[in-house]
DNA sequence: TATTATAATGTGAGCGTTTACATGAAATAG
DNA sequence: CTATTTCATGTAAACGCTCACATTATAATA
């Protein structure tokens, strides 16, 4: 007898191999104890003489675990996400649970039918990096009362069973005196979108900073953006088109650090020397880019991984309550700040 | 009669409510020929009502299709790669196929098995960005006739079914012949990681331009690298440290040539003054850096479109044979490249 | 009107697992 | 040496769907 079909190695091909029952399969890949270490065995020696690889489908619909969990993400061009995923996967390196990257920006329409799907079997966890506040699905999801964590994700006023996400409060605080340290006095702060708490909780960082260093609050040197580079750019041509430039301008994000960079040299001006530039985020190019960018670390990297502790435990204790993780941001000094001109 | 189950809605639920059997149900689901107008119409909406959401699983158990494809990604970190996922997730937004991204990186030992559990029925195509030879497991896929596309991928000497490319010889000859336009004789050069097609390609091409314009080539003016920024900056070390150092660099991509003008900084010279750098690539950075960078530009959104498109082609024809498409490269003049000193 | 081709729908089997339950063997107790 | 418990294994029924085939309703032809 000859297998002629596309031949995929099953439980029973296994089973019959090993003079055992499917089930006696299915229980050793399952490591259930209920099975002789004899028979173990046999049978996990007979699965790798034959190359048997279980089926993920099949495996789910019966009922029981996919083995995988799947992140969420709005896109991937920006090394943020990067960074994130890194984090997940070196977590899960540990487990031997698989990884599964959906992105959403391509319809933000499906990502509704997106996440029933998911949550309907595709992966046992779910990971989710989404900047907008996602209340219609997250209300599918917590319903369910399928495992879940947000990361950097302060969907403002809403009470999510698991979020991770960074000290963007103290990141902006940081930042501010750090300025104020060097000598600034007048400082231009270009918002993120001013939907998500990470861009509110940096602004009040901000403004807690000024306000403790008894700096009077310039609503003229506040110049709202939602992310992105050309808002650096416009941001800081309109701040240094006042009557009474910035010093120093601190933006919401790296990326928009760049387009102030942009802006600031555009104008004939040079960074450091007549402008301080700081950032938020300590993405890779920050390091690389010239002058290096002083800026605010958000640890990315371990976001992804304590979010992933978070939700295997989620997995392991369904009912475990978990709350609010929230790690802490760090100052990285480059080139990109010093004194004001009139200062020194 | 309640509902007590996590009620997932099946298709046997809708099929009772529109009054037909369940195959009716798939049949709707499939788009099959053999169903009255109004039947269909009946169990669409009964599909809508009842929030019908199909299960994967159990679908491609079946033996049905999956309704996605797979790409299947060393990680996501570079920029480069978020591109080539744009592109792919523009050209499937137009069907109506579901992308899924899997990294690699986590566990080179895995791949093997990830990709059999793929190809067993996770998606329906696959789409390959895998930087070394993967020679393991294509042989799998073209053993189960599985539908794959490689992208930027040229496996030496080895016989893909379909596999889109950049022109890199074409860009490695352009990049050299505009240095050598611009008065340039010394040119050293940094390659990529020569176990790749694309870099062996680029070197040639810079050779063929050195011989086309009557420069001998001079082994000590090319560096041996790996693609990342470090090899930038020591191989652009090693060639000012000689005793005649060259008067342009070409790094074969752009992380490299970052890598290159960080070392020539290094060394009090300046870009383009002093040193001229051209990379490849074109992400999105090399705009965003200063001096903004001279380099060659790889369609990599279009490289994702045209392999996804490549992909659809071999779903719908599954004998058919497509073989390599390559894409041109340009090149993009920016800001780190001039005449050099003695030239001028 | 009877006969045949054709379109529309239903039936049943099976995809590869897991899991509750049934069975049988070995071990302990009475 | 039989009765009872424990451990190891087998059996059968799902899981939600697709697909080949059987059946029935409808239209076309003789």
């Amino acid at each position: 007898m000859e297998k002629n079909k596309s031949s995929e190695v099953t439980i029973i091909d296994v089973a019959a191999e090993a003079h055992v029952s499917y089930a006696t399969v299915s229980r050793v890949i399952n490591s259930d104890i209920h099975v002789k270490q004899e028979t173990r065995d046999r049978v996990q020696q007979t699965m790798r003489r034959l190359g048997y690889v279980a089926n993920r489908q099949a495996r789910s619909l019966a009922g029981g675990r996919t083995n995988s969990i799947g992140v969420l993400v709005p896109d991937l061009g920006t090394g943020y996400i990067g960074e994130i995923i890194r984090g997940i996967d070196a977590e899960l390196g540990l487990s031997d649970l698989d990884l599964i990257v959906y992105t959403t920006h391509r319809t933000a329409s499906k990502e509704v039918n997106y996440v029933a799907n998911l949550a309907k079997g595709m992966v046992d966890g779910l990971l989710l990096v989404l900047p907008r506040s996602p209340a219609d699905f997250i209300g599918t999801l917590t319903q369910r009362n399928f495992p879940f964590v947000l990361i950097d994700h302060q969907g403002i006023g809403q009470d999510f069973p698991a979020v991770v996400g960074a000290a963007n409060w103290q990141g902006g605080f940081k930042a501010t005196e750090y300025l104020i340290k060097l000598g600034h006095q007048r400082i231009g702060f270009i918002t993120g979108w001013m939907d998500l708490g990470c861009a509110l909780d940096r602004l009040e960082g901000y403004r807690s900073a000024l306000r403790t260093n008894h700096i009077a609050e310039e609503p003229e040197l506040i110049y709202e953006g939602t992310f992105f580079q050309p808002d650096g750019f416009k941001g800081a041509c309109a701040l240094l088109d006042l009557p009474t430039p910035p010093t120093a301008i601190f933006a919401s994000n790296d990326v928009m650090a760049m387009g102030v960079i942009d802006a600031v040299r555009n104008r004939g001006l040079r960074v450091p020397e007549d402008v301080s530039v700081i950032g938020f985020d300590d993405i890779p190019q920050s390091s690389m880019i010239h002058p290096a960018l002083t800026t605010i670390n958000q640890p990315l990297e371990k976001m992804g991984r304590v979010a992933t502790q978070m939700l295997l435990e989620l997995l392991s204790q369904p009912q475990k309550q978990i709350g609010r993780i929230e790690l802490p941001t760090e100052l990285i000094v480059r080139d990109s700040c010093q004194a004001p001109r009139a200062f020194k």
